[in-house]
DNA sequence: ACAAAAGTGTTAGTATTACACCCATGA
DNA sequence: TCATGGGTGTAATACTAACACTTTTGT
């Protein structure tokens, strides 16, 4: 005996917000809507869920058709299903939040044309977005603001080698405030989840950093125990 | 011009891990199931999202219907939507969690017939469940570990006058493990989001211990500075 | 008087903060 | 030689961790 399951129009989507770092700045990917809903609006990337995909793989096409990127790191945020959220229906969002490194090597498009444009945007003064993207949005910075100081996640802004200023830029552009040089240093060299490099920076017009790479078998022993929040 | 949505036969449910306090012990709320499948197995209270309600409200329903409270503290967790999650078809669970108050006075029955039984079980052995019930449970006691150190939720498994004692109590049993009486009792007095209580603990046959009251005005106070990760 | 849990301080070690100058490089 | 960012140390303070005995109460 089988019970059915109950037969009900319901739609769902994904959306992303993908944290780019470009310099010195932090930015998201907006695209501009071609279709109504709020046809000519900037939104989200997003795309519906089909019934035949899982929703972390809609989450990853909807980032590949718009950067040609895969394998970037991407985590579910929050899913939004207020019933007056979008204007023609009922529309449960799953949102996810990526991060990746930016290169002039990759160029956004919109691959289908629910969107006209594609363009990255600074978070410091985002215009109005369509729906409730903007929501969608401010969950997703405070969400990296928590994460960036305990989880080694500045490092999938940043190309694979980096100097300290530039990480430290990172983590600035992020929380939003100035951090003390010596003290960041400090830190994050103790923290032992950097490999100093015998290389230096290149084609710049004073003194040379020394770039570093992120190490994450170091990384994987030392905060595996960071997970005691209440310490002792 | 409108583009219509497009129409799937989705079909998304919210699933609810219920936390509860009771003898020193963390329990959460299971139902038996009455209908297939998994039929007579175990399985985490939930209900399909009817497409006139929001999400939050679908979870506080599954709450209300099982236990009768309202007004509890709940949070949403996490969207499950792989493919295979559900033997019959596409279903999408919103998984949330919830801490209650245990109380003599709560009964717990459950009010539609696709449960048989509701009853506390510890934590601590739980049985297997039906779906992918086992792996959010896990998720939801990842999530209360890391937030109860952070945010002041112990609070909402006790009643509203305790003993340091029983905090730590709550404390010990979300962790799994033992913390030192003085440090511990140290840390939250100089939080300072207790109030002090000139009333004793009653009916016990050695000390009676004072009673606290969480102080969440202090609290507003206190926390909101603690969103500065790296502190400087 | 005894059983049971309440309540209480100190010390050593570690982490955090605040702070300013010289160095190396390319233009 | 100058402009630019790279790179470095120390002292004061706050927090964390380890640790054991006396007090109160009811039976």
């Amino acid at each position: 005996m089988q019970t059915p399951l109950p037969k009900f129009d319901s739609v769902f989507s994904v959306d992303c917000v993908i944290f780019g770092f470009e310099e010195g700045v932090l930015k998201i990917l907006l695209i501009e809507r071609n279709e109504p809903p709020f046809k000519d609006c900037y939104a989200l990337p997003g795309l519906f869920v089909g019934h035949d995909e899982g929703i972390d793989y809609a989450a990853e096409r909807t980032l590949y058709e718009l950067t040609g990127l895969r394998d970037i790191y991407m985590e579910q945020l929050y899913t939004f299903g207020d019933l007056d959220r979008h204007p023609e229906g009922r529309v449960i969002t799953v949102a996810y939040y990526a991060l990746i490194r930016l290169s002039s090597k990759i160029e956004v498009r919109p691959h289908s044309n629910y969107a006209k444009t594609a363009f990255w945007h600074p978070v410091a003064d985002l215009p109005q977005l369509a729906f409730d993207h903007t929501l969608i949005f401010q969950k997703s910075l405070e969400k990296i603001r928590r994460k960036i100081s305990d989880q080694p996640i500045a490092f999938e802004l940043l190309p694979e080698k980096f100097t300290l200023t530039q990480l430290q830029n990172v983590y600035e552009a992020i929380l939003n405030r100035k951090l003390d040089k010596r003290n960041f240093r400090k830190k994050m060299l103790n923290y032992g989840i950097l490999k100093e490099l015998d290389e230096k920076q290149r084609g710049v017009s004073y003194r040379a950093a020394t770039l570093y790479k992120f190490d994450r078998r170091k990384y994987a022993k030392v905060f595996q125990k960071e997970l005691s929040f209440i310490k002792e």
